[in-house]
DNA sequence: GTAGGGTTAG
């Protein structure tokens, strides 16, 4: 017995050392050796040879039970020898055979025969040292038994890092970063030896869990412990400040490295890229192709994808050569990444030539591809692909699904985007955060809100993109006020923060209502959060100032914009369009173009916009000429809609029927309704019939139109006609849609309709207005009864008149604000002659200045005077 | 260390 134990502690000896020697020369290739079977083979077959030399002759029955297991070991037949295992007694097994098996159990991944062993070993007593712990634990990690692979450290002392670092990985990779760092500090404090695939390791679990706090004490812990020159050790510090957005301390680190390898090149390029400096990385590229580094796979990948994103497309066919002449063509990554780099440079040729060339097309090659028809408009050939692909037998993923529905929400096909919603929930795709936020806004964009709101209700988590995705969906779609509240409610719920496209989605909201106050606490978060460096911020802000009616402090902003670009001189010259200072959106217009900025058909639809409120027959033609021949651009409705607008507006009717009447493309209803209103402004009814026709067979459902008409008889006081046109809106079962106004009054909103007496200052507004209207008549001023679609006595008619919702709200900013403060309306329609004629008194009378914006320009009302000089 | 996806202003 005492020979026995001689020869197995010097057998034992030989075993470690062995594997000493390797963990000394490469800890890295350790652990590929275990992880491996056939190195594990190799492993037991060393360990199978140690133990033959040291064994006895005169001890047969215990070299039997031993021997067989081994063999059974080393053929990898893992039942016969744990049946073996169970049926033999304590004294015959030699604790290095149950090594044996539990590193079989875990190359095998078999728990069951794993706790089988190790309930052989409990249940026998055996003394559990370093070794036979470490095989135990191994077993359990390799098996995903994690819970009870940690309790065996908590009992066993383990001398090997290899041991440690393999559960450590493991729990990182099921997510428990936690526990993984857990286990290292527990590593820390056993004193047991670090290896520099420890660091590594640990690193991307603080990487994982966002803890810049706890990676910088480990940097400084790695430099203490000598291992800051190991460059692996190097390059997962250098990853781990890419991931969590600390460039700077990357490079450092980078730049520190006495020698890097190939991968600190890609990771720091490619960290460059997805921190959103592909320019660096491409710089950094240069220089690694200088410094006669050699590029591979991963190099390219990181390149193609900065190329990409700062749509370099000429050095991405550099690169694309590069690759080729390093041998890198027929690899599968190579080519995903080379066509999507392609189409998204604009490219659409050059990627259908690298995917009809690909040999193996993945989801992934499908899914660049069917991004790429998407962004060009193709949604067709999107489609197609989307067939295709399930027809070829590979499975569309969330990629793959978030794509198509992009392409359905960029085309606007709400059919289509409803088929992958239902495919979606029968393929049981599970929740995907992206997923839901892309069938979010494929339902935004298709102008169904109320499917949108489903998805967004049921999602279980959300983002700050899901919010946006949402407030942006109800902005865009006229839900003014449930962007509003949704964007309030985000700021009461306090778990995610509003960014910069947070804000840009909500300020069209407040611009679309007219809510002054409401945007300008936007505009105080806008500073406290030091989101006006953005430029869509800043260009929605000084829009929303602009559509409240606050020209001078849209133009102090709009001053303050550092790097204008097309949009923002756009808002600012649409601006000052709708307020009828058409001169200064001229000059802001040639600005501009002297600026470089070559304008668009946006830009110009609000400089003609701009000339036909201010009359500027001149120079509007000028400006359409301009757009057609200088900026070669095809004038749409909108364009020849402000041309007939100006004309009409200026009295020109016939000149704008004949415009209409050669146009090149169909007049839609805006336009003939543009002369319609222009036949109103001059009192010509003969003209105005002929044009209302043309106006009711395009929109035979618009109230609006038939109202217009109905005022253009009452004007010319063809009562008669009044009558015929109302039955024949009641004919088609048409209600007028009621006009509303509305003021912001200390932060609250206040909606009045016509006749409304539902305010509870009610009695005060109309004793107010009586004695404006007595005023009004000493002055001479006789009540505009014709614009009261009334035929009645006068006395009706101007009560009538008088419950215009417009001077309701006038009547109640007047009586409730203070005396320096600009009086805000807003109404839905356009504002009556009447109201416009007592806006101007009341100016006058009380000295207040009237902002008065209705559904077609502003009116500036102040002494007596309005800004729009009678273009409205 | 390595490819493909979702949100913003006129």
């Amino acid at each position: 017995m005492a020979m026995l134990v001689a020869n197995l502690s010097s057998s034992s000896f030989c075993f470690c050392s062995s594997l000493r020697f390797q963990s000394q020369k490469d800890i890295g290739s350790d652990v590929r050796v275990l992880r491996s079977s056939k190195a594990s083979l190799r492993t037991a077959s060393i360990e199978y040879r140690d133990y033959a030399d040291s064994i006895s002759t005169f001890d047969r029955s215990l070299t039997d039970a031993n021997t067989r297991l081994r063999r059974f070991c080393e053929a990898g037949n893992l039942e016969s020898a744990v049946k073996l295992l169970s049926v033999s007694g304590k004294w015959d097994i030699d604790p290095r055979t149950l090594c044996s098996v539990l590193q079989l159990c875990a190359d095998s991944r078999s728990l069951k025969y794993g706790k089988e062993v190790d309930s052989f070993i409990r249940g026998n007593g055996f003394v559990i040292d370093s070794n036979l712990g470490s095989k135990l634990a191994l077993m359990y990690t390799n098996c995903g038994d994690l819970k009870e692979a940690g309790r065996v450290f908590d009992h066993v002392r383990i001398e090997k890092a290899l041991f440690w670092n393999i559960l450590m990985n493991e729990l990182a990779k099921s997510g428990d970063f936690s526990g993984s760092i857990g286990l290292f500090k527990k590593m820390l404090s056993s004193g047991v030896e670090m290896d520099s695939y420890t660091f590594s390791c640990i690193s991307k679990s603080f990487s994982s869990l966002r803890s810049v706090n706890g990676g910088e004490q480990l940097h400084g812990f790695i430099l203490k412990s000598g291992f800051g020159d190991c460059n692996s050790v190097a390059n997962s510090l250098v990853a781990f400040y890419l991931k969590n957005q600390r460039v700077e301390s990357a490079r450092k680190v980078f730049d520190e490295m006495t020698e890097r390898d190939v991968i600190s090149w890609n990771s720091m390029i490619n960290g460059y890229v997805s921190n959103g400096l592909a320019e660096q990385g491409l710089s950094l590229f240069v220089q690694m192709l200088s410094s006669g580094m050699d590029i591979d796979l991963a190099t390219i990948v990181s390149v193609f994808a900065s190329c990409a994103d700062s749509r370099l497309l000429s050095l991405g066919r550099a690169v694309h050569s590069l690759g080729l002449k390093a041998c890198l063509g027929r690899q599968e990554r190579f080519c995903n990444t080379l066509l999507d780099m392609y189409a998204k440079c604009g490219d659409l040729d050059s990627s259908i030539a690298v995917f009809t060339e690909m040999s193996d097309r993945s989801v992934v090659s499908y899914t660049s591809m069917i991004a790429g028809y998407a962004r060009e408009g193709l949604a067709g050939e999107a489609v197609k692909l989307f067939t295709e692909m399930e027809e070829k037998g590979i499975s569309p993923d969330v990629y793959t699904v978030t794509a198509v529905l992009n392409c359905c929400a960029r085309n606007r096909l709400l059919e289509e985007g409803k088929r992958v919603h239902e495919w979606i929930k029968e393929n049981d795709m599970g929740f995907d955060i992206f997923l839901s936020n892309a069938l979010m806004d494929m339902y935004a964009k298709c102008g169904s809100m109320q499917e949108a709101e489903l998805v967004f209700s049921e999602m279980p988590v959300k983002d700050i993109i899901s919010w946006n995705t949402i407030i942006g969906g109800y902005s865009k779609n006229c839900y003014a006020n449930e962007a509003l509240s949704l964007f309030n409610l985000l700021l009461e719920e306090k778990q995610l923060n509003a960014d910069e496209r947070t804000v840009a989605c909500v300020l069209p909201a407040c611009a679309s209502l007219s809510a002054f106050d409401k945007g300008r606490e936007i505009h105080g978060y806008i500073m406290r959060n030091g989101y006006f460096s953005d430029r869509h911020v800043a260009n929605s802000l000084v829009d929303m100032y602009a559509k409240c009616g606050a020209l001078l402090l849209a133009r102090l902003l709009f001053d303050e914009v550092a790097s204008k670009d097309l949009v923002s001189w756009t808002v600012m010259i649409a601006g000052y369009g709708m307020h009828g200072i058409g001169a200064e959106s001229i000059a802001l217009f040639n600005r501009m173009r002297e600026a470089g900025i070559e304008p668009d058909e946006i830009s110009f639809v609000s400089v003609l916009y701009a000339c036909s409120h201010s009359g500027l027959v001149d120079e509007g033609w000028r400006f359409f000429n301009i757009m057609r021949h200088e900026c070669k651009i095809e004038p749409t409705l909108e364009h020849y809609a402000c041309i007939v607008d100006m004309l009409a507006r200026t009295g020109n009717l016939s000149k704008a029927y004949r415009f209409i009447e050669n146009m090149p493309i169909p007049p839609d209803a805006t336009i003939w309704g543009a002369l319609l209103c222009g036949c109103r402004i001059h009192h010509d009814v003969k003209l105005a019939e002929k044009v209302a026709e043309k106006v009711f067979a395009l929109e035979p459902d618009n109230t609006g139109y038939y109202v217009l008409m109905a005022n253009i008889y009452a004007e010319a006081e063809k009562w008669e006609e009044v009558k015929r046109l109302r039955k024949r809106i009641g004919r088609r079962g048409l209600r007028k849609n009621p006009g509303c106004s509305w003021i912001e009054i200390k932060g609250k909103v206040n909606i009045f309709v016509a006749g409304d007496s539902s305010h509870p200052e009610t009695e005060k507004i109309e004793a107010f207005l009586r004695r404006v209207r007595a005023r009004m008549r000493e002055e001479g001023y006789s009540p505009q009864t014709k614009y009261a679609l009334i035929d009645a006595e006068e006395m009706e008619k101007e009560e009538a008149l008088c419950g215009h919702s417009e001077k309701l709200a006038m009547a109640l900013g007047i009586l409730s604000s203070g005396h320096g403060k600009i009086i805000r309306v807003t109404k839905n329609l356009r504002v009556c002659g009447d109201c416009h004629e007592m806006a101007k008194l009341m100016s006058k009378l009380t000295r207040r200045e009237i902002v008065l914006r209705d559904s077609n320009r502003f009116h500036h009302f102040k002494d007596g005077h309005c800004s729009c000089r009678g273009f409205w």
